[in-house]
DNA sequence: CTGTTAGCGCGTTCAC
DNA sequence: GTGAACGCGCTAACAG
């Protein structure tokens, strides 16, 4: 392990000066050819790599977006993760991508650790009960994603068009009696406003609304289905895929197949455990996209206005 | 957004001199006490956070490690990231994460990326086909996760012993035809090492042996359940419980649920949507983090040999 | 115990 | 076109 070479090593070897080096490296116009030509010989042939470390210092910019998920494992965030750092790496930046499992004191934590690291920007994944004015001394160089915010540039999901829109299809489809599966209200998004879209169609279409709320989880949407369903009930909406795939577990062992099954999502597997089910695509991987072109664009130019997006969602069935 | 203040800021603001902050920064005995509460109250009430870019400049270490993964939304790999790295915050390293999508071309592009970040070491996921020399620059300073490697730190799955307590299970059970469902041999881990597992435990145990292999996705293991199983079939075991869901699902709409079904990695999914299913917990989580502890034994004391962990794993029945 | 000094590797003025 | 000199924020070595 030989100690790295620097810009003044390459610079010797060539047998020119520091910066001539350093403007070969930045692609300054001002070097005769034949001088940039013997410098970049020298360089491939040690294939010398300028520090970042030195350059983020120097610069004040350290090339480093912070991304901050809550939990890797969730499908709607990798999936968005992996939109956003292709972004990311398109345009020349890494990532440092800490975790909070959902606790706002490891956000804030990673908040500091952050800044420490100067990075240029922060491009912060909402959870249920988080608390955005950590953001403020990043201002305006973050995004929060899948939450809405006065504050901050925001990429969100449509839920509201998301539930609209398999209410819209079972509702073409004749169907009448439409039940909902949520979870608590506490939750914005997810809990909140897919509820409040369901109760909204209900009314526009005087649907009988007939509404519970359990857990995010498997089982615990597996178990709400028995209270939940009765003998009328035609088709149940979840507010998430993986809500619908516990309760088409059960209706599939109370043997209740007739009763049709919506999500929001896209999840692979409940297409393919319940191919008869629909699900609406939320666009993850475009709004990981979208959000680092947002961040991006706003590290170029300091942003006149604070930029909201609504990622458009469709539906998907069979 | 007003600058930043710097180390020397804080010093004029306290009346002391730079160094006098950074020891008491760095926590250096040799600061008197009442000297000590002044330049803390100082850096509190500005809250003040040195910059780690000068300090990785300085120190020629910047407190980051390298992890490369294949796919963020594989669940071996983002449980594994969620062990590691909380391993590596309470160790006050940051993680730059980067994701190849199984592209070696990738890999190398994100180890150049590494390299000039100066980051202080790399933990590798290992996939199907990746080229480890591209590590080379990185040795001793790098830990390998789910493939073995001589030349390489690394932690690695009991491939062997999870397919024998699979099949150890089901012998046990009084079963005898148990076919065996993998992928490609190209892949040496989840492919070759566990047919070879069956195999050899099929020879121990003079049981027929019949194993098929197919693309690793839930269609693909669907589709190939009806070329493996035939009227005496008692078991599949699986490869992995992505298989295993698809097979089980399929086996479902056989109505052949007399056949028993085993799968590897203990995923969430195939324990609710197929209760009577065994698996194998292989201990991603405790991997990554012994994947993480590993590389930073390394960067504390510059090992003597290239250790080699093989995580244990074990059964896991309704 | 504490202040002063000298770099770490690089980019950016300035002169030449 | 090119090189010398300076400084980014911090830590280590040396004085006091």
């Amino acid at each position: 392990m030989t100690k790295p070479l620097t810009i003044l090593d390459i610079a010797r070897l060539a047998g020119v000066g520091k910066s001539t080096v350093s403007r070969v490296l930045n692609n300054d116009a001002r070097v005769k050819d034949s001088t940039r030509a013997k410098v970049q010989a020298v360089i491939d042939q040690h294939d010398f790599l300028p520090s970042k470390s030195a350059r983020a210092m120097r610069a004040q910019r350290s090339g480093v977006v912070g991304v901050i998920v809550a939990k890797l494992s969730s499908n709607s965030e990798n999936t968005a993760l992996t939109g956003l750092l292709n972004t990311l790496y398109a345009r020349g930046y890494d990532a440092a991508i800490m975790e909070t499992q959902f606790s706002q004191q490891k956000a804030q934590a990673h908040l500091d650790v952050l800044k420490r690291r100067n990075v240029d920007g922060i491009i912060f994944f909402g959870f249920s009960g988080c608390d955005l004015s950590a953001l403020a001394p990043f201002a305006p160089h973050c995004v929060v994603l899948a939450i809405d915010s006065n504050d901050y540039a925001s990429v969100s999901y449509d839920n509201q068009g998301a539930v609209t829109q398999v209410m819209a299809h079972f509702y073409a489809q004749g169907l009448r009696y439409i039940h909902f599966l949520g979870i608590d209200e506490h939750d914005e998004t997810t809990g909140r406003a897919r509820a409040h879209a369901y109760h909204s169609f209900c009314d526009r279409h005087q649907l009988p609304a007939r509404l519970h709320r359990c857990e995010m989880s498997l089982h615990a949407a597996y178990k709400a289905t028995d209270s939940l369903i009765d003998s009328q009930t035609q088709a149940v909406v979840c507010a998430s895929d993986t809500l619908a795939l516990g309760v088409a577990k059960r209706l599939q062992t109370l043997g209740r197949e007739d009763i049709a099954i919506g999500g929001i999502g896209n999840h692979d597997m409940l297409r393919f455990m319940f191919p008869r089910a629909v699900s609406v695509e939320l666009g993850y991987h475009q709004a990981g996209q979208h959000a680092a072109e947002l961040l991006l664009k706003q590290l170029d130019e300091t942003p006149t206005e604070i930029t909201h997006w609504t990622q458009p969602c469709h539906l998907v069935v069979p």
